[in-house]
RNA sequence: GUGGGUGUAGCUCAGUUGGUUAGAGCACCAGGUUGUGGCCCUGGUGGCCGGGGGUUCGAGUCCCCUCAUCCACCCCA
């Protein structure tokens, strides 16, 4: 085969594209619910933009961003997360001007150049949300609950949110002196991944699978014991609110976060269907990011959750939210006179909002009722010479295989 | 980037210690029904056995290289 699909990246064929259709619609239905509205951002950016907002230290900078340099010589980035780009656009069109707390969602292709495996792509697909303007913690409960009532909402059957505070510039320093003070006598038994992790970002030690390190972190100072006045109070209010809303979370002291930019409320929700690469949807506070990229100080929340993730636990569930398209009806021909005739009815019922095809190969009646079969059509409307010549045409129920004759031009009226 | 697994028909996979023209199920096409789908029966189309090199009288099968892919590490959606 001379071209194929990159690696990383894959096709979404007809026999899938519906359910992501339905899913999708379901995402909207349940966005609009919550008054979040869309927001469409260009696929790539400038790379500064990522570096700035992602952070220099993290993997996603360091060694997974497809970055190219254009025909201008600039350095151009394929995003490899959506919250930049929409925090760019909030700033650059003032949105924050025209009402003080700006409530988004977007869905979309993002790129990072990481090894494939199951539950990961080169290219993925992921939609989300932010919310702009507010650092009130009924709001964190709001998207949190969102998150929750999506996965419900879709079909998953079985997950976990987790929840956690990461601090604010303030307390998370504090913290940190603690952990490393901790840490400082075992570093040397600890694996070699988490020696650099203890240099560069201690706190992503908690993520490490290995048993020895887990073992060494048991009793290791945790986050959630340092939380300055304001997030202690913070936290404690999403989680009243959370309680209130009757969303029923996990703390989870460990959870830490990828990116930078993140503050305060840090929440996952895992699937146990996945394997490794368990999250579903990923998200918290930034409160810092919008003035990291030039704006006016301003508190801000959102997640973004994996697509691909989603309807692979939903295909494993085997709840497949099936929704196939059907067509109304099937116009199978004979002859020549026929198939103008079908050609023009077709047109006519497409006009009138009616889903229907007809034969294109000039196959016999047998093949066009096996295709018509094959197309889920309702109906079939049979038109040979004979039924040409007296103005006629069968129709044919195909649940219930009765058929009946009616005149050509009564066609739209009975299908109505 | 590092490990391990797998590459045979459109799809899922058989293929005995190397031995003739490489198989099955599903799908597709045709016929059984000269103008009627699904079920059934019969037949048919379709394979540089991932690619290259080597061993051998002979390679889908053994060896080397390479590519692709999957899972895991890492990290994350």
């Amino acid at each position: 085969m001379k071209h194929k699909a990159l690696y990383g990246t894959h096709d979404i064929l007809p026999d899938e594209s519906f359910k992501w259709q339905s899913f999708e619609d379901k995402l909207k239905s349940i966005f609009v619910l919550y008054n979040y509205k869309e927001i469409r951002t260009p696929i790539f950016e400038e790379t500064e933009l990522f570096t700035r907002s992602i952070g220099q230290e993290t993997d996603i900078v360091q060694k997974e961003m497809y970055t190219f340099f254009d025909q201008g010589k600039r350095s151009i980035t394929l995003r490899p997360e959506g919250t930049a780009g929409v925090v760019r656009a909030y700033l650059e069109h003032n949105l924050g001007e025209k009402s003080p707390l700006v409530k988004l969602f977007y869905f979309g292709s993002m790129f990072r150049q990481e090894r494939p495996q199951k539950g990961r792509l080169r290219q993925f697909n992921q939609f989300g949300i932010e919310a702009i303007g507010s650092a009130d913690p009924s709001l964190d409960a709001e998207i949190i609950g969102m998150a929750a009532r999506i996965c419900q909402e879709v079909g998953i059957t079985e997950f976990k949110l987790h929840l956690n505070s990461i601090g604010c510039p303030v307390c998370r320093p504090v913290h940190r002196d603690k952990l490393l003070e901790f840490m400082r006598g075992k570093v040397g038994d600890v694996c070699d991944d988490c020696k650099t992790r203890f240099m560069r970002n201690p706190l992503r030690m908690f993520d490490c699978k290995k048993k020895e390190c887990a073992d060494l972190l048991k009793d290791a100072p945790v986050m959630i014991d340092f939380l300055c006045e304001e997030c202690r109070t913070h936290y404690r209010q999403v989680k009243n609110y959370l309680s209130g809303l009757e969303v029923n979370y996990f703390e989870d002291p460990r959870l830490v976060r990828g990116l930078d930019y993140y503050t305060r409320t840090a929440f996952e929700i895992k699937s146990s269907l996945l394997g490794s690469q368990d999250t579903l949807c990923g998200g918290g506070r930034y409160d810092l990011l919008v003035e990291e990229l030039g704006g006016t100080p301003t508190p801000a929340i959102g997640f973004a959750a994996g697509m691909e993730r989603f309807i692979l636990v939903l295909q494993m569930q085997k709840d497949l939210m099936i929704e196939e398209k059907k067509i109304k009806l099937f116009i199978a021909t004979l002859g020549d006179e026929a198939k103008v005739f079908a050609s023009k009815l077709c047109k006519d019922l497409r006009q009138k909002n009616i889903a229907c095809d007809t034969d294109y190969l000039q196959r016999s009646l047998k093949a066009q009722m096996k295709e018509a079969n094959r197309q889920n059509a309702e109906k079939v409307l049979i038109i040979g010479e004979e039924e040409m010549k007296k103005g006629k045409a069968v129709l044919r129920d195909m649940q219930t295989g009765e058929q009946k004759e009616i005149g050509l031009g009564e066609v739209e009226q009975i299908l109505d």
